[in-house]
DNA sequence: AGAAATTTGTCCGTATGTATC
DNA sequence: AGATACATACGGACAAATTTC
């Protein structure tokens, strides 16, 4: 099989199935993940994918990797610990942010905006603008 | 060469290498890095390789990369501090705030905006938004 | 408008190094 | 020392977005 990915990648649905079950309480929090080389023979992928899909938990908070040993799950606490994610956008500047930057209205911009929960609720959010980088002189 | 990474890998090598050419200026803020195919010709890496280095490199802030486009660097040397300035007011929720609240359009929101400046420009904007006290239950 | 070239994104398979059990 | 598991690196192939002609 060569490389169909339509929609989502490959290591992105398996990075998602992989939280779903740290979240659910299949791979117990503390617990490590089955070796990278099961995963792959398991979701019929190259090791290769399977390690990006871990990176993606790595980032998130979902895993810990120790060389040699394993990775383990860390399930997240949503009652006390606070929930983060982060994702980032091109925007188009609005008047106010426009004349901040000293641009056109409707100029690009980067936007990062990071969602902070707690309790399972929002409880604030970050947005960052910057210049789009071709944009800057 | 089969595979030697006594010390550090070599993408960490790389990333350092270029890392030093953005801060010093050989490859300039908002320019195009050369594409990963060239980059890979001239440190003898695969491309693979190359873009673990730049992995690194976006994730301490010095590139941002572009699908179809290339990777820019995105450091400026830093002389001066850079002033910033914050400011708090009351605004109501747009659709999409309101969506990740939970509230109704319009509810009132607290947002806090960081200006930051560097060189006389505007490099940075921060909006944080929280729920208004009384408005939380 | 559209085709081709360029460039990044994804995925595979394999091999080898390094740390832990 | 041997087995297991993660880390690094290579090379090739195709997909998707952008730019160029």
């Amino acid at each position: 099989m060569p490389t169909p990915h339509y929609g989502q990648p490959r290591y992105r649905v398996i990075a998602d199935d992989l939280r779903e079950r740290i979240d659910d309480g299949v791979i117990q929090s503390g617990t490590l993940l089955p070796p990278e080389s099961v995963l792959a023979a398991e979701f019929h992928a190259a090791r290769g994918t399977i390690r990006k899909a871990i990176d993606v938990l790595r980032r998130d908070g979902y895993a810990t990797t120790e060389h040699g040993r394993g990775t383990y799950a860390t399930k997240r606490n949503l009652d006390h610990a606070g929930q983060q994610e982060t994702r980032q956008r091109e925007v188009s500047a609005d008047v106010r942010l426009a004349a901040l930057f000293g641009v056109e209205v409707g100029a690009k911009l980067i936007e990062r905006e990071t969602v902070i929960r707690r309790d399972n609720r929002v409880e604030v959010v970050l947005n960052s603008y910057r210049l789009c980088p071709r944009s800057r002189s």
